[in-house]
DNA sequence: ATGAACTTTCAGTAATTACTGAAATCAGAT
DNA sequence: ATCTGATTTCAGTAATTACTGAAAGTTCAT
């Protein structure tokens, strides 16, 4: 049997390679995604160098998908005191993630895609043939059920994590 | 102002733009949302020919990605009699696209990942370093989150328009 | 069996997206 | 002002993903 820490590598290499998978059958690209597998399993903050070191990956991509994270709201820059190097700490709280992830999708993809529905509806309101008004009343159905969805996501990305819980239980329980 | 037929194809053209933009960012191709897109609006039945003709596309990017929104149950084969050739329609109750999206989501997405997951889990179930404990414990936080989503899934999945209707009007109304 | 109408496959190519590595820039210490 | 240790940008390249078009396959009528 090898020892625990060669074992736990091991593991933890698996979960980011599948993790980054997974993040690419999603629209994320699949570095992002592994940064992300990485960062939510350290016992420390990491630096740009060791992440490049583990991943083997160029500074540019660490760097560039680093960003991005922190853009995401998943990860965040943490200074040590006399180093002048930033160090990136993910959050690991599961819920939180959760939260960060739809309130960012719904801003990159179900706010525009609203916007569209909008349009397209009202361009066709006054439409008085059958293809006009079968077609109104399909972005009609479309617009109401995206904008629940939307609204949706905003409850849940102001819903502490307690609530969220009883929530569940009580639909699901 | 122009006549209504005219203006409705404008309108769907943009509608079908877009719709293939917002496939792009989730994990979808474009032309498949836009094959979608162009099927949900549709006031009849269509066939590979004519999606051909309309998005410009070549007989094999339209056969191809057709067959994948069927895959996805998001269109369905019909044929008309005397006519030997296949025609295609799309689900338009919005409700039942999300469902169909949701189950296979499910199925190609968050089905494997738990598969990980749960190996991760086990495999550092014995650990006793803080390191091993430490993976150990976010794997188990991680598959509990997955595994509680895709329980979800499965009830969306079952559930009739009118359940979630109720459902959703106890939890947002 | 032959042929007409249609569907399916797939090798080659185009388009898109992601990555590298080196140069430019920035910020604090001296 | 200069140097040092770091971050940021970006032109060029690699990798991936999507699309074309033609050939092969299928199905049904004769």
């Amino acid at each position: 049997m090898s020892d625990e820490p060669a074992r736990l590598e091991e593991v933890r290499d698996e979960f980011v390679t599948q993790w980054g998978i997974m993040g690419a059958q999603w629209g994320i690209n699949r570095t992002m995604a592994q940064i992300h597998a990485l960062l939510m399993t350290a016992s420390d903050v990491m630096s740009t160098d060791e992440v490049m070191e583990v991943l083997e990956i160029s500074r540019g991509n660490a760097h560039t998908n680093l960003k991005d994270l922190v853009g995401w709201g998943l990860i965040k820059i943490v200074t040590k005191k006399g180093e002048r190097k930033e160090f990136f700490e993910a959050e690991k709280d599961v819920w939180e993630i959760f939260r960060r992830v739809a309130r960012e999708r719904k801003r990159r993809e179900i706010d525009p895609a609203l916007e569209t529905l909008r349009n397209c509806k009202a361009a066709t309101e006054d439409m008085k043939t059958p293809n006009g008004k079968a077609f109104h009343e399909q972005m009609v159905q479309l617009e109401d059920f995206v904008s629940f969805a939307s609204k949706m996501g905003d409850r849940v990305g102001t819903m502490q994590h307690g609530k969220a819980i009883k929530l569940a239980m009580k639909i699901f329980g």
